[in-house]
DNA sequence: CCTATAGCCTGACGGC
DNA sequence: TGCCGTCAGGCTATAG
């Protein structure tokens, strides 16, 4: 589920839990991910450091190495961070394991192959050589911003609120949540949105992933309005009942309201 | 230049 | 129960 807010969660994983904690030894899974992990490169520069900080940008998360650098993880689809206790069992898939001095243990796990294990000497400069543009939550984004993001694009509004190069950190699912709370049919045309919609998209952008986060995305803990759990054939809008739309733009499987979300007239 | 579309991987699920 | 097709939250290489 790895879009910004799980990947904001992961981050909160390792903020409290496993910073300033010496790193005994790091062990691999075996198989690789499709962009191989450094391995010798992690086991020279891993053990005896500890992380000292975390930094998250869109989907990309950073654990700072003192001086020595950051470790890059991304998520693809299915990855994931876990903490674990010094006799928990050894979960599935996993990529990384890093074993802590006093014995516990941080997890990367990733059932496929789309992912990404790295290290890097400046986030700042990666972000910029990947060409990613500004992070929804953590820069100022407010109507005029997102405006100029939008500049150029020439395809529908969902397929330029998922453009990473765009905004950084928005995927599939959480696109089609800020299209619903905002209103919007996910076919707009990117281009053809007045200023004070834009001003309202922003808003929307801002609710849902704060509120997303503010539920640990737990699905259980989602608020009411989100349309999360009627993503399948035959779900309903979680705010008038209508039966969600589920339709194929740009590739993905998207859903929308047909009452709170119009059909683009053309 | 831009956008849209396959394809990468693996597992879960529904239909027969 | 078992097999097979379809689909899944990301991204990238290629086609148009």
């Amino acid at each position: 589920m790895p879009e910004l807010p799980d990947v904001e969660v992961y981050r909160r994983r390792i903020d409290p839990d496993a910073l300033h904690r010496e790193i005994a030894s790091a062990a691999f899974g075996g198989t690789d991910l499709r962009q191989p992990i450094p391995e010798k490169l992690l086991r020279e520069r891993l053990p005896g450091h500890s992380f000292t900080g975390t930094h998250r940008h869109g989907k990309f998360l950073f654990a700072r190495l003192g001086d020595d650098g950051w470790l890059l993880l991304h998520f693809g689809m299915t990855g994931e961070i876990l903490l674990l206790e010094h006799d928990d069992p050894e979960p599935k898939h996993t990529r990384l394991e890093l074993r802590f001095e006093d014995a516990g243990r941080l997890a990367y796990t990733n059932m496929r192959k789309l992912g990404r294990v790295d290290l890097v000497d400046d986030p700042e400069r990666f972000l910029e050589e990947e060409e990613l543009g500004p992070d929804p939550i953590g820069d100022a984004m407010d109507g005029g911003r997102l405006r100029t993001r939008f500049a150029g694009a020439r395809g529908t509004l969902k397929a330029a609120l998922t453009d990473q190069q765009r905004i950084a950190g928005i995927g599939n699912i959480y696109a089609d949540e800020i299209l619903l709370e905002a209103g919007m049919n996910p076919r707009l045309p990117a281009q053809e949105l007045s200023q004070s919609a834009v001003d309202r998209l922003a808003e929307a952008m801002r609710e849902v992933l704060d509120a997303a986060i503010d539920a640990d995305v737990d699905p259980d803990r989602m608020p009411e309005g989100f349309m999360i759990a009627e993503r399948r054939d035959g779900g309903r809008c979680p705010r008038c009942g209508s039966e969600l739309v589920k339709t194929k733009i740009s590739g993905r499987s998207t859903y929308y309201c047909p009452h709170h979300q119009p059909e683009p007239v053309s």
